[in-house]
DNA sequence: GCCGAGGACTAAATCGTTTTAGCATGCTAG
DNA sequence: CTAGCATGCTAAAACGATTTAGTCCTCGGC
């Protein structure tokens, strides 16, 4: 039919190149600047009238033009991208806050680039590296430590220390030991059992120093032999929850051994709690009649233990959000003063696993 | 001590303009064209002798230069940089394969974007463009239902139908099928239940059409009765863990309403299968003793069960590599011709579920 | 008839690279 | 003695936008 065009057939991709700038502006007969003014709805544009503006818009729709965000990032010097480094992304409190911030990132018309360190250094200064390489703009570091404040405006979740400039984004730990310990005291629990969290992990200090706080404010006696402190496996590794799993079951025997006894446990975190769970209930004792259990994180999991367990949720996508919000801050014209700290209300998620405590142990 | 200088004070942040290739050049007294052949370890660059390179390389070191990807991206057209499209980030699934899509990304060289959209479609077409206006390379789309091929080359994780030129990283449900029915028959069942998929599901058909087969292939009779199909809320909803453990309570009841005497449940995932067993211990029955059931996707909660419960597992990280792998190779030089299926192998994970048929029901 | 002031645009520089096409210089071979 | 060819580099043009600093009309006022 056509003898004469040496262009693509009809069956082949048609490479379709992209419209650029310069091509809205050849159609409509007018320059790139121009074009490019209108379309960002430049104060500059004042000066060119309406109709010519109308019908620069309606050849922009027609053709499809949409700008070159690479092109754009390298004139404006400014990526709207940030970056997140977190251990691993497929591990649930990551994944969950991870959702936050991009509920929010999104929102505003930012991207993010992640990477996952797996708890080595020599990864985590490399995505640095490679992240700053991209230019992202800040910095969001979830459950991850870090030694010197990062060249870029960072927020961080779940942050070991204070470094000038940087926002932490937490959990409020008292309000967590207050609201958790108020339960079993009303419930008429007086010995309570307590795992403690791995040595290595951000929330383990502030969260004891609250508990030991709550618990003197509520007339609580902690007693060291019913307090267990969890290893969480060899440090800069990935512990699995598996292993907790079985580190609260090994415990669980381990409080029922030394003979001392206690009508509750607040662990750490829900996978301890659920592997208490298992070896009180083998030991022949009831949940809750015997012993309330009091978990941590509310897993998925934990609504589906029998009983389902009661535990105070961390609300991650709440934190994620926030720690966006305050990079996004961060980021904002006059780099609006951001705090140091921002604390986030854990809620306690009353389920099966707690009750009034036996009138004698 | 210096009162000519005009430089910011010692205190203030130093605003430390990022280190340009220029600015190497300027300081080993070459042109930029050197620094950057060298620096590429260009093949043009043979012509340059080893102490200059040596020489560029040490300025380029000393300055701390780092190549701006933004600018190097609109030079040479290439991102490095592809698109993940999924309905929520924080879901377990997705949080699985992305880890896997990650570890094969980042090992080459690659970042990724990633965008959830909640199983808008309007979102979706949205995040759509906004990926294709940062130019990403390529598109990995998870649990993502998609009507026409998108422009870009595309690989999709559990979707629904095939669509030309993209490849569909797939579970083998065959295999599923039939490693999951041999080890209840090997067990003596013959009376087997099932729940399938929401309708919505990608993955409902192929599962079922896979279990019709198996089961022929192993004598068993499959019975309608037994056979109840989950809802998993409106279309387009984003239904949650809690309601399919619910939905999957209710159905252990229904099944044992229908008054059809049954040795094993084949649900259509864990979470399912964890409200079933609720159910059936609730009724008095006990499992694996009076009833064998057997889950899928090997949700974390199903090690933490009591009993822990058997089930099929999805390797969801190694779909998301093998999703990742490829889609580089799709990008990859000449195009590489990529399969238009990828058949991933699941495992049965053997627990305490399942166990011999009971010898009367 | 000339000046000044909008009005409606545009030329050109810039962002930081990569890459193509050359340009000197010196040496070798014919 | 000179063409030819390495050798060691560099100028300049991209890439696709944004933005500054004009330019060229036309019209009104004096």
């Amino acid at each position: 039919m056509n003898g004469d065009r040496p262009e693509t057939s009809l069956h082949d991709a048609k490479p379709e190149r992209r419209v650029r700038l310069k091509d809205v502006a050849a159609h409509v007969g007018l320059s790139p600047t121009t074009v490019s003014l209108v379309m960002n709805r430049s104060p500059v544009a004042r000066g060119i009238p309406p109709e010519t503006q109308e019908r620069v818009r309606a050849a922009a729709k027609e053709l499809g033009y949409r700008p070159n965000f690479i092109a754009r990032s390298l004139r404006r010097q400014r990526t709207f991208a940030v970056g997140v480094l977190l251990p691993e992304i497929s591990e649930g409190y990551a994944a969950g806050v991870l959702g936050g911030i991009e509920d929010q990132l999104l929102r505003d018309g930012y991207f993010y680039l992640v990477a996952g360190h797996h708890s080595r250094p020599d990864l985590f200064d490399n995505y640095l590296g490679l992240l700053a390489e991209r230019s992202v703009e800040g910095l969001i570091l979830v459950n991850t430590p870090v030694e010197r404040p990062p060249s870029l405006p960072a927020v961080v979740v779940a942050g070991h220390r204070d470094l000038a400039g940087v926002t932490n984004v937490v959990i409020d730990h008292e309000l967590a030991a207050r609201v958790a310990l108020a339960h079993l005291a009303e419930l008429g629990h007086r010995r309570i059992a307590f795992f403690k969290g791995h040595p290595h992990s951000a929330d383990t200090e502030p969260r004891w120093r609250a508990i030991v706080g709550a618990s003197e404010e509520l007339g609580l006696e902690i007693d060291p032999r019913l307090t267990l402190q969890l290893s969480g496996g060899p440090v800069g590794e990935q512990f699995s929850p598996e292993e907790g799993y079985r580190e609260g079951q090994a415990f669980g025997e381990k409080l029922l051994a030394v003979g001392v006894p206690f009508t509750a446990l607040f662990a750490f975190n829900d996978v301890s709690a659920i592997g208490a769970m298992r070896a009180l209930v083998e030991s022949g004792l009831g949940i809750p009649d015997d012993v309330s259990v009091v978990g941590f994180d509310d897993i998925l999991s934990a609504a589906f233990q029998n009983p389902s367990l009661t535990t105070v949720r961390q609300p991650l996508h709440e934190m994620g959000r926030r720690a966006a919000a305050e990079l996004l801050r961060k980021l904002g014209a006059s780099g609006g003063d951001s705090p140091a700290t921002v604390t986030i209300e854990p809620t306690l998620v009353l389920r099966d696993s707690t009750g009034p405590a036996p009138v004698r142990v």
